[in-house]
DNA sequence: TCGTACGTTGTACAATATACAACGTACGAA
DNA sequence: TTCGTACGTTGTATATTGTACAACGTACGA
């Protein structure tokens, strides 16, 4: 075989921009990488990532296990491949022209609606994800919420990055806190009659008396439900405030 | 039996408060639940969390596997356990009496120093960790940092959550970051030239102008190794001076 | 027309958490 | 002192996981 007749293994970049060479040898491809990726998404949306197994996904296409791997190198390709296809598919408010504060508010209200609609993708998402199209798009969108401010390039982009970090975790918190309300199959009152006599017993206010009075102030102030919303616009309101202090004006 | 004497499966705070009721029954137990909690601990700051399986980690303890599941009731108790372990033995530089600034910048980096050394736990640590005993000490000592400034109980709650959720997430992605480059067997120079041709060809200065600008500014201002903690750096400081528009004076 | 590149698939394997039952230890009551 | 039993320990077993591998058949290019 010569060197150039090997069929390099995909890469991640080049799978998230469609860019693999077609052979046209062997018989007819039965599915495209999109509607792979499209049936994860399904999945994952509806049952959360752990349902994302290669064999029931590939049963949900109606193909074998194995031949999925046709279309994508691995598992963890797959799941890099379904986060762009997000970021290509989301909602993007216009910004340009409109004061500063208010397009980073929708930048970050548009990646938090994201990701609460799409919890899985806040837990798998890295904080630099590979520079496919999806992600691209995304991130020359809201880079513009922040051109013209003054900033410097490098100042642009460290402020995008604290924002979307920012923006990832609260959805990612308020996901779990969710899910972990839906788990227990306790009400607040139960939880309370289980474990109250204990931490009765452990939070005495000689050791903790900050933490006692607080912890009960904010526990009686957001029933569970509202707390993680709280927490969102709470931070929202602290970041942009972090932000204006760099920015000129 | 009588309703009195059944074994209830021991609660998660009972465990982590140690308060489970000696019988003095049947053979001597040869572990403690701190010795168990310790060996994962070691185990998981050398080879990472998905080093720690209850084989394993039973086989460091020279126990047969299940002999663990007498001391934890499953992984998931575990991991909680390990990282309230962490936070009793985390090192709390002193903040009272120091201004406000100074005060909580200690708490962020005693906290940032805690995910760098133990890097799992970042990504295990829940928003709201379950209140065992280190995570209540460390929440008094946290608050304090917050005690007196005018704000209101709610606030410094959500104050802390809100400085303490941006050094998760920095820690998190500093370590995913290092981890990534350690696992890419890859220089920087063979990934650009491995990738370089495809990124020229799709990240056209038409459709990307700012992204294209600001993503090479930013790449050539921070090797990858010096990004992270750029970013932490940076983050602190528009953590702290979002903070500073809540807190009088 | 035919060789071969490549899509498809069944089987196989190593690894996971943990349920279950057998076994033996040592305390508490007699 | 004796004996029943609560409970610590352990080996085996099961349902899952991702994916390596080899067999098989298809359809293009020479």
């Amino acid at each position: 075989m010569s060197a150039a007749t090997e069929t390099p293994k995909p890469n991640l970049l080049e799978l998230l921009w469609r860019a693999a060479p077609e052979t046209g040898r062997g018989p007819r491809k039965g599915l495209t990488v999109d509607e792979v990726v499209a049936a994860a998404i399904g999945l994952a949306d509806a049952e959360g990532l752990d349902a994302v197994t290669m064999r029931r996904l590939a049963q949900s296409l109606g193909k074998a296990t194995m031949t999925l791997y046709t279309y994508v190198p691995g598992k963890t390709e797959l799941v890099a491949l379904m986060i762009d296809s997000l970021f290509t598919a989301m909602t993007m408010t216009p910004v340009e022209g409109r004061p500063w504060r208010e397009g980073l508010a929708a930048v970050a209200r548009d990646n938090y609606a994201l990701y609460r609609a799409h919890p899985w993708a806040a837990a798998a998402s890295p904080g630099r994800p590979p520079l496919g199209p999806g992600q691209c798009a995304k991130y020359e969108h809201e880079l513009r919420a922040l051109e013209g401010l003054g900033l410097g390039d490098v100042a642009m982009d460290d402020a995008l990055a604290y924002l979307l970090a920012f923006v990832r975790t609260a959805a990612q918190d308020a996901a779990q806190s969710e899910a972990e309300r839906e788990a227990t199959a306790m009400t607040d009152h139960e939880w309370w009659q289980a474990n109250g006599p204990l931490l009765a017993k452990v939070l005495d206010t000689e050791r903790f008396p900050v933490a006692v009075r607080v912890g009960q102030a904010a526990g009686e102030a957001h029933d569970a439900a509202y707390d993680a919303e709280h927490a969102f616009a709470f931070g929202l309101e602290r970041t942009l405030d972090g932000l204006a202090a760099i920015i000129p004006g």
